[in-house]
DNA sequence: GAGCACTGC
């Protein structure tokens, strides 16, 4: 095995304290005897400092396997699968014997295995049926200054497995910039760096605020272009919109040079973004050809999941586009804003990796100081919770308002999320969990989408919902190349079931397998087959080309991703006995269980294009790709999936629904015409309920609960009024809707 | 007639 890298330069240092710093040669020893006297480590260490592949065999060299499994934590697959192949290969053992891995759809471990990589979501799916996770005597957290929302609940659980076992222990690896907050967390546990391997880069503020940033990301990158010396440039936007605005205006400029008689070197302008089509987001892979040079305009995505190298330049914009939930509305809105000094410090770095590199920033350095956060808002904080309030009652944590996380999401969004679950019934009255939230919690869906999965189970067309379920759980599988997004548009449109956006994704998915799953019928089509081959993507995009064990990876994209989730989700409806059973041609049915998971999301219509929704009064608009949208046929009544503010407030896949569905299926929101009895006695569940969450509540400091409480309120008062304006159903609509002949 | 960062079970 090799030395620890670097382990020379490496400190100790205590968050209470002075750090303390050693300056000769340096062994594990060290930080095996640190591991050894404290149930926390927490290790800083940049990347390359090779404390992913390394840390696990000291540990196993330190004799912890002699007792059980240590495993280690990646926020992604890719990263899980290449950092135990290589490890395996370090110790010249047969990756899934003794070293092994776990994602989603692939357990690669074995008997023997006694080192295991996995993603946070494997680790925390495992804490279900063990809780102290008696299996593991080390646990390694890595990335974990990223904050994904597993590894956020992951912090709480694991933090309790540590004080009831005292054999535990636990690495958690953390940022520079709060690693003092990571070891107050953890009881002041001890820190050790480990510094990272990669060269310096510069970093050049702008002098004044930048108005324009595609402006003057544009100018930066001809500037570097004409005058500095060979290397590739990567360019940070928020989205694609940007991104294919930056592109364009630098090949515009390049020609204006060209015919203005000036010798310009060749520029290859590659733009890259998640949604881009898998062909084209390979591109940015290619080499230049000799006497030219990239410029690789992104998202986020090159600040993590992708590594490019030969990258010596970067231009930092200094704004990221985010997902924030607003609880209050049942709402996402995707907005830009100032990225965290880590993201800056983050994109920077990646001018760093093949050379010394140089960072341009598009912003002030007193911008950078004052008005960035030192780092990003974890998403445990601006996301919908009723996953994480599912997973954690199944833990059988009573108070989830005490639970014990690092940075807690706001109490509204606890108590929202509750509320959510006991509408779907996966909740009691006094927010304990029902045989239907158990059933709900074995899959690894959002808690609508296993409503839908039992719905349809009782209603009999489980195979459709489960179809439905899992194309909604893959990225979107319409192929929209910005250059033949016509041609593309016709395509899709040739799926449409007029009344549900739901049916039509049923559609597109029957109709390729009855094309035999074939990829040139996808292609044809302008459907997401597959992927790129693993080897394209990640971080351990070299090893996986030279070596040959990525090639069993066998996870692809699009409608083969879909088909993957569906025999995986089959698989738990198998061990739930759950019956599967298809309805046949009538969709009607499958359009009711699709209204039983989200009459909560149902909009009433209002004008062409616009809905209202039922329960909080607000404008949703048809997303120009629905099905629905302007076919001059106009359902009363909608349920929707998601709504996402963007430039309006855009319902994501909808469906037609019958009003009275809604009153039958959603009772406590709907009704036809109420007698008084049952007027009642909803009244009464409600009342139940908003005590149950209060008292909830009320265990909490005094003055949360209150609020609370009138946020519970003023929650069923909204419902009363909501109530009161829509849910008098006209009439079963006299004709249904065409449905498409197949292709 | 408009558009959406990124993960994960």
């Amino acid at each position: 095995m090799s030395a620890f890298p670097l382990a020379a330069a490496a400190s100790l240092s205590s968050s209470s304290s002075v750090a303390q710093s050693y300056g000769s040669a340096l062994p594990p020893a060290m930080i095996l005897a640190v591991i050894r006297e404290n149930p926390v480590t927490i290790v800083v260490g940049e990347t390359g400092s090779g404390k992913t592949t390394q840390m696990t065999q000291y540990l196993h060299e330190d004799g912890y396997t002699s007792l059980g499994l240590i495993g280690c934590t990646q926020p992604r697959r890719v990263a899980a699968m290449s950092v135990a192949k290589r490890v395996s290969e370090e110790m010249g053992v047969e990756l899934g014997q003794e070293v092994g891995y776990a994602i989603r759809f692939e357990d690669c471990t074995s008997d023997k295995t006694f080192i295991k990589y996995m993603t946070d979501g494997v680790l925390l799916r495992e804490t279900l049926s063990s809780e102290d996770l008696f299996q593991y005597k080390a646990v390694i957290m890595d990335e974990a200054h990223e904050r994904s929302l597993n590894t956020d609940v992951l912090f709480g659980i694991l933090k309790k497995v540590v004080a009831m076992r005292a054999d535990f222990k636990l690495i958690v690896t953390s940022a520079t910039l709060d690693s003092a907050k990571f070891a107050s967390f953890f009881g002041n546990a001890p820190v050790f760096n480990i510094p990272g391997r990669t060269f310096p880069v510069d970093v050049l503020w702008s002098r004044t605020p930048q108005e324009d940033y595609v402006e003057a990301a544009v100018k930066q990158a001809l500037a570097i272009h004409l005058r500095d010396p060979p290397g590739d440039i990567l360019i940070f936007m928020t989205g694609q919109e940007e991104i294919e605005a930056t592109c364009f205006s630098l090949a515009e400029r390049l020609d204006q040079m060209r015919s203005g008689g000036q010798d310009v070197p060749e520029l290859m302008i590659l733009p890259i973004y998640s949604q881009l089509p898998s062909d084209l987001q390979a591109k940015i892979f290619d080499k230049a050809p000799e006497g030219s040079r990239k410029c690789i305009v992104s998202t986020n995505i090159a600040e993590t999941s992708l590594t490019v190298d030969g990258i010596y330049y970067v231009i930092d914009t200094g704004y990221v586009k985010m997902k924030v939930y607003n609880p209050k509305m049942g709402m996402d809105a995707l907005q830009v804003f100032p990225e965290s000094q880590a993201a800056a410090n983050q994109r920077s770095g990646r001018a760093g990796r093949t050379g010394p590199g140089t960072a341009y920033r598009l912003y002030t350095e007193s911008a950078f100081k004052h008005e960035m956060l030192v780092s990003s808002v974890p998403e445990i904080q601006r996301t919908n919770l009723a996953n994480v309030v599912l997973l954690l009652k199944s833990l059988n944590v009573d108070n989830l308002l005490h639970f014990d996380f690092m940075d807690p999401p706001p109490q509204e969004n606890i108590l929202n999320s509750m509320h959510q679950l006991w509408v779907l019934g996966a909740l009691d009255n006094v927010g304990g969990l029902t045989s239907t939230g158990r059933h709900m919690v074995e899959f690894p869906l959002e808690p609508a989408l296993a409503k839908l999965l039992l719905a349809g189970a009782a209603m009999g067309c489980s195979a459709e919902a489960l179809t439905i379920v899992s194309m909604l759980s893959v990225p979107s599988v319409f192929f929209r190349p910005p250059d033949r997004a016509e041609e593309s548009d016709a395509a899709r449109e040739k799926f449409f079931v007029p009344e549900s956006d739901h049916l039509t994704l049923l559609h597109v998915y029957q109709q390729w397998k009855n094309n035999g799953y074939r990829g040139d019928w996808c292609a044809r089509h302008y459907l997401q087959g597959k992927g790129l081959k693993k080897a394209k993507e990640g971080k351990g995009l070299k090893k996986a080309k030279e070596g040959k064990g990525l090639k069993k990876a066998k996870e692809g994209k699009g409608l083969k991703k879909a088909k993957e989730v569906r025999a995986q989700l089959l698989d738990i409806m198998k061990t739930q006995r759950l019956p599967l059973t298809s309805c046949g041609s009538d969709w009607d049915v499958v359009r009711k269980a699709i209204c039983s998971a989200y009459f909560s999301n149902a909009g009433k219509f209002k004008g062409i294009g616009e809905y209202v929704n039922c329960r909080t009064g607000m404008p949703c608009h048809l997303h120009p790709s629905s099905a629905l949208y302007g076919l001059g046929y106009t359902p009363d009544y909608v349920v929707y999936h998601e709504l996402v503010f963007t430039s309006k407030e855009y319902m994501q896949c909808v469906s037609a629904v019958e009003p009275e569905w809604l009153a039958e299926l959603g009772p406590m929101f709907f009704s036809i015409k109420e007698s008084h009895s049952s007027r009642q006695e909803r009244r009464k569940k409600e009342a139940a309920t908003a005590a149950a969450m209060a008292a909830e509540a009320a265990q909490a400091e005094e003055a949360k609960a209150a609020a609370a409480a009138a946020a519970a309120a003023e929650e069923a008062e909204r419902r009363q009024k909501a109530r009161e304006a829509a849910a008098t159903p006209a009439g079963r609509r006299a004709t249904t809707p065409r449905r498409p002949l197949g292709l």
